[in-house]
DNA sequence: CCGGTGCGTGTACAAATGTACACTCTGTGC
DNA sequence: GCACAGAGTGTACATTTGTACACGCACCGG
């Protein structure tokens, strides 16, 4: 060990920029994400891209890995606080009708998301991964089958309440998640 | 009028430049979907390209518009021949399952449409139109309450059969189908 | 056969991109 | 105080991009 001993002279720049990455595909998407404008909105040089990510791809993938981090905790802390089936029920309609889970941005992020996978390994393992975390906290609760059919019930509706901007009718939803949750395997 | 009196010379043409748009937005996503490799793809010049559209936008969105003509095409016809509700249900267990309705790659093509209808207007009211089309021919069948959920069903489940690469049990898919499709308004 | 009309295209160009890298500067050990 | 290691950055560059537009050329009326 010599002068200036590996310490960092901004801790957390990294981070900063990978969030800024995060919002900016929230916000435009993923095609508008170059190096240029995430330095930009992250307030650091453009320098700084190439010094602490080895290439876009990898600030991309790290900004997808931290908004599947942020969903997977709400997801996980919703249905884990549950104590009852109904409750658990109750959790998923919030879900789907409820505008706290996951936001329109958060949506059309996800999409993004499954679109970048197509070209990115990581990504894709990300992609996975997210659909992994939101199968087995389902699994707490029912058993697989059902888990896998709520599952789909609830990736489908939520996409159809962020994309049409309109929440689904609660008792509706209440309805088709209580039916799918009472199969017989 | 007068000479060349307004008879192109290669009718069919800017069809063909769609289409080679859709394979490749199907293929590579469309992030790929430049000017230049369009028009390689469809094996004409690169000035045809701004000679029969205004944009690239216009040449993506026609692109998705064929996509989704394609599929909606292939449901309706599915679900229109149907003659009582247990064939309805089991045309509409096998979108979920099978491999006829909808290809990995035209799924990956229903991603790309989602994402690029945010800065895209146009290409936003084509995925609009996808939903209402799917959602009317359901309604044929079904109450409009069950049509709304078995709707999601399908979107979400289509979705975890082709990024997960597995297809779901058939049974588990028909007791839900049938589950959600038997709900009292 | 000839002139012109307008369909279709090759080329040119400004803007933006990802990335490499020579450089600066700060702080540390002696 | 000094030299240096290494964290961090501004610039430069080759490439690719969308788009405009001046031209070529095939065809039709005469």
């Amino acid at each position: 060990m010599s002068a200036r001993s590996g310490v960092p002279n901004d801790p957390g720049r990294r981070e900063r920029i990978i969030q800024a990455a995060l919002e900016l595909i929230l916000d435009e998407g993923v095609a508008a994400a170059s190096h240029r404008v995430v330095a930009a909105r992250a307030g650091v040089p453009l320098g700084s891209m190439t010094y602490h990510f080895s290439g876009l791809d990898e600030i991309i993938t790290e900004a997808f890995r931290l908004l599947v981090s942020r969903l997977s905790g709400r997801y996980k802390d919703g249905l884990h606080s549950s104590k009852s089936l109904t409750e658990a029920r109750e959790s998923i309609v919030e879900i789907i009708c409820g505008d706290e889970f996951i936001t329109p941005r958060e949506m059309a992020g996800i999409f993004e998301l499954y679109s970048y996978g197509r070209c990115s390994r990581d990504s894709a393992e990300i992609a996975s991964s997210w659909m992994d975390i939101s199968h087995s906290a389902l699994t707490e609760h029912f058993t697989p089958a059902s888990a896998r059919a709520v599952d789909a019930l609830i990736e489908g509706w939520t996409i159809h309440h962020h994309l049409g901007g309109v929440a689904p009718d609660r008792d509706l939803v209440r309805s088709a998640v209580t039916a799918v949750t009472s199969l017989n395997d």
